[in-house]
DNA sequence: GTGAAAGCGCTAACAC
DNA sequence: GTGTTAGCGCTTTCAC
């Protein structure tokens, strides 16, 4: 009897099934092996507690069955949606997902990329934080394995799953006019990102279509983390102050309501507000606060089954999906107060 | 001239230094190469853009330079801080983290520390939701790699990073009283998990530090995700309603808010509160809820320092480190109002 | 310090 | 189908 080597390697489980190493491999991958050596083989792994060694395996397949996941901050909780959503498509796909905050720096994006390529990823999922950056494009560009881009346009050919921001955004300022309010402000933050873009093309084409002009009252923040409190008080100062305003996401939201307290002001009364993303925050809050929501499940889905399929079949022709945002309406819309005044405290 | 093969080894680069393999080996490695043949490696390596073959480099060396992060739940504000934290502090130390929610669920949990054996990591960072349970003690002790524990006490000599709740909700508990408050209800959940057993030590030590009796007023949620606010309303209609709530995390905060509006009562006139974490949430919620802070940041530190010394040193006796509450006082704490009436609102 | 050689554990190519 | 053999790209002996 041999030594003891401490690991159990196939070799042992090979030789405990009596067969070879091949039959061994072919057994436990599936592939070309009859049922009776699969039987002997599978009892012999489990006799010795074998567990295969991913390191040899990827070393010789040139397959990690792993994908990098490249998302701007999983501290928004918006992200971290996403994550916790993709972690469960891709496990249930036989990947595993490794997940790298960009913190919204191309530096540290870059680096990211370069060593998702060292570590051998099977693919990435994509959302940088800044998408007109060359650097980041030619990284892209050259990245030897496959990419789906996630709610940004970058050039080039490659799967994307975008989130229609421009719909949402309209349906949201059509039900503020809806329901009375013409003065509408829009707050986001001043990224070069397609989120952006298109949530300000969402907006001016709901005024558009109301045969309205475009009110000057579209205020972007420095970054996406900071606070747009300046930027709405000064909004709500004015004599015709906006009477709701459209937030992004988490950190504005936060601004905007702190902002619309500071002006005495009080909402849902003097001013409606949506917010764009759902998260608990805007469902716990007193008032409910209403929210395009992002079904983030959904997107996921779409970018673990874009991905597995071009890794499979890399000559697929570059496919981009939608996500839809849905309009759900809570406590912190009301119809325009005809009475109220710009900056009155009813009491 | 040899074929191209595409993509370029170590033996390309050792061949273009004019040196072996072994010495570009060892000159990439710092390891025992002279000066001069370290220079010709390295910019042989840049004219050909090699990259290291991650899985070649763990098969051989049986060091991944990998470490698994195990945390309940990834969309929670409090863990992702965690995350970010141990990113930071792992890439600096050359490590690469990989993140898994266990989602409070055994088996997922099981199977997840099972890949990250399968997977070679070089230690493990551990957060069980349940730390009762005996599978996951038995599988820690077999874990072939060192695991640190976070905030969990789990059976067996290993290292581990430790929050001190019982010390931060004393501190909460004695400030109210300083401020009048008899009257303080704790709302937790229920789990088998170090933080609640602690909290409630905390909370029935300061108690009996100031010689009262403990008062029943600990309430525990079905999960941590519950909803309390059945409970806490429950709790603010009885005729000696507490007059201070102390309530962990973010879902907690949430329903504690809710249930005090519901009875028509108001922070912080009727009721004051403190929110264990410190989340965006609690910071910017009008009024603005004190809280029990935890440093998240100074938590990573310790556990990634902890593990990368164990995985340098296994002999290494197990340590234990702790990190402090910081109690930070915000609009939602105010003295005692003796006027005040339970069920009254005044106006 | 350096080169030659031997694998790490596995999959894939090749005969049979 | 199955066994044999040759590596994947690297680190690590071992002589020198």
């Amino acid at each position: 009897m041999k030594a003891d080597k401490g690991r159990v390697d196939l070799r042992d489980v090979a030789r405990l099934a009596g067969v070879s190493l091949g039959s061994a491999s072919r057994a436990m991958n599936g592939a070309g092996a009859s049922a009776a050596t699969r039987e002997k083989v599978e009892r012999a792994a489990a006799a010795l507690g074998w567990r295969p060694n991913h390191a040899a395996q990827a070393l010789r397949s040139r397959l990690s069955r792993t994908v990098g996941c490249l998302l701007p901050d999983i501290g928004n909780p918006l992200y971290a949606q996403v994550f916790r959503a993709l972690e469960d498509e891709f496990l249930a796909l036989g990947y595993l997902p490794l997940l790298a905050n960009g913190a919204n720096d191309l530096e540290r994006e870059l680096r990211t990329l370069s060593m998702f390529m060292q570590r051998g990823m099977d693919g990435v999922i994509l959302a940088p934080g800044n998408e007109r950056s060359p650097e980041l494009v030619e990284a892209l560009r050259t990245l030897p394995m496959p990419a789906v881009v996630f709610d940004r346009e970058l050039p080039g050919a490659h799967d994307s799953v975008v989130i229609d921001h421009a719909a949402g955004v309209r349906v949201a300022v059509e039900r503020l006019m809806a329901l009375g309010h013409r003065a509408i402000a829009l707050v986001l933050w001043q990224g070069e990102t397609r989120p952006v873009r298109r949530r300000i093309q969402g907006y001016k084409a709901a005024y558009a279509a109301a045969g309205l002009p475009v009110p000057e009252l579209i205020v972007q923040a420095q970054s996406v983390t900071a606070s747009a409190f300046e930027e709405i008080a000064e909004l709500l100062a004015r004599p015709a102050r906006p009477t709701a305003l459209i937030v992004q996401g988490t950190h504005m939201l936060n601004s905007a309501l702190r902002a619309v307290a500071s002006r005495g002001l009080r909402m849902p009364q003097d001013v409606s507000i949506v917010a764009i993303g759902d998260t608990a925050f805007a469902r716990d809050h007193e008032p409910a606060v209403s929210v395009l929501t992002i079904d983030m499940a959904d997107a996921a889905r779409r970018l673990a089954r874009l991905l597995v399929d071009r890794i499979a079949e890399p000559g697929l022709p570059a496919r981009r999906e939608r996500v839809e945002l849905r309009y759900e309406e809570r406590a912190s819309v009301v119809p325009l107060h005809v009475e109220a005044r710009p900056t009155a405290r009813r009491r």
